[in-house]
DNA sequence: TAAGGACTTAACAATTTCTTAATCGAATTT
DNA sequence: AAATTCGATTAAGAAATTGTTAAGTCCTTA
């Protein structure tokens, strides 16, 4: 991901703190956008969908912890990483936080250089988490072993090549949910990749082949999506 | 939930694995039981409702799918999470009862730090699954899925084509606004595209026998307005 | 280097979606 | 009341999109 491209949503109630960390981090290149407090954030969190979110504890209007929650029930923003700003030793805020589903914690006062390395391993891990998850999956009565890059469905091994294996891990990480076309091919094939226009299909079709008509619906003009047997009503 | 309130039951044969598993599972705060077969499983399952249970396929006296399949019928204990521990490589077709009802599986040697954040994840889903439905947009007994291209009006499911989604998304995005054919045109069709005139009112019209006349009302004229029904004086 | 698998392409069939055109009806204006 | 305007409705066919098959290329492996 190039630098540019990341945005992160700066929120803490105190002017000078949005503008001296805000300062920073655009000269290192990121996109910043701020919030001055928990309403403003999640607004502005479902906005700009942020990769990374700093988040001042103490608030008003509504403080961190809460923000944080309701920044975490967010589907567009599952994949966000929270981090807290706290004041040195306020460690009872901890607990609260990482149950909230904080990732991270910086204590102010806040060193722009220590912030930057600081945002740079917790972006690394952003990309790192993305391309892992390299375990076991289970959907209805079909299992994916991400590690031997065979499925099963009902005790039966399905061997599947590389092509066909990434599409089906691609559509069944959200079962339901349609992929449109375009991002199968940034996803399956790299976005410089250049495959005709029947490519896809020609690989859906050996799915369906090999494990069933039924999971992999159409939705015309859109893409294809997954969906679990008896579950499309 | 607080993390503390978090019981995991742990089944393994192996001492060293119930150790250390049981280890760092404490250390992240769960609370954690432990058994070392599957009758003791069961046992300890009743006893103690756990809310996630870890359960080694290959065990003495009664086997981890056994036991998930008796663990699966005991009525107090319907929403545990069961994850299996398997070797890694192990041919799942080879282990009977694949669909014996666990959520997930989990393969060794066991890294803390996976196991760790798999159980965060298992666990996000049991918060999720009760306070689902989260992000999708609802108007009166209507709602709308953009993640999978589908309404629902009254629970029932409606599939629309592309355009038809769209103009009705146009719509519901501002109950009670009137939108200008011309506006509907640039934003459904995009400004370049010139289509005749009566193409909108087809598509009305499709919407209107699919969800239902009254929610469409015509501003002649102007264009159309989305209304729930009732609301329209 | 022959065989086989993976992947892509191309051609055409099948299907769905979209648009058009023609006609009708209601409301409004002349 | 006649004429006009605008929307409603319908069915047909145009256009867009996907399905399917077969063949070709590339790469790996025996």
């Amino acid at each position: 991901m190039n630098k540019n491209d990341i945005k992160i949503l700066l929120v803490d109630d105190e002017p000078d703190i949005l503008e001296i960390v805000g300062y920073n981090l655009k000269n290192e290149g990121y996109e910043v956008f701020t919030a001055e407090n928990g309403l403003e954030a999640i607004k502005a969190a479902k906005k700009h969908l942020p990769h990374l979110i700093l988040l001042d504890i103490m608030m008003p209007e509504m403080d961190g912890i809460e923000a944080c929650e309701k920044i975490r029930k967010i589907k567009t923003l599952e994949n966000v990483i929270i981090a807290f700003l706290t004041a040195r030793g306020e460690d009872y805020s901890q607990v609260a936080g990482f149950e909230a589903g904080a990732d991270d914690y910086i204590t102010k006062p806040i060193k722009p250089k220590v912030l930057v390395s600081k945002i740079k391993s917790l972006l690394r891990r952003l990309k790192s988490e993305s391309a892992a998850e390299e375990d076991n999956l289970k959907i209805g009565d079909i299992m994916i072993d991400r590690d031997e890059y065979v499925i099963y469905k009902s005790n039966k091994k399905i061997e599947l090549p590389r092509k066909e294996f990434e599409l089906f891990s691609l559509l069944t990480s959200k079962p339901g949910k349609v992929f449109k076309r375009e991002a199968i091919l940034d996803t399956v094939w790299g976005n410089e990749v250049v495959v005709g226009g029947r490519t896809i299909d020609v690989h859906i079709r050996k799915l369906r082949e090999k494990i069933g008509d039924d999971y992999f619906k159409t939705v015309k003009g859109v893409g294809y999506k997954f969906v679990l047997k008896g579950q499309d009503k």
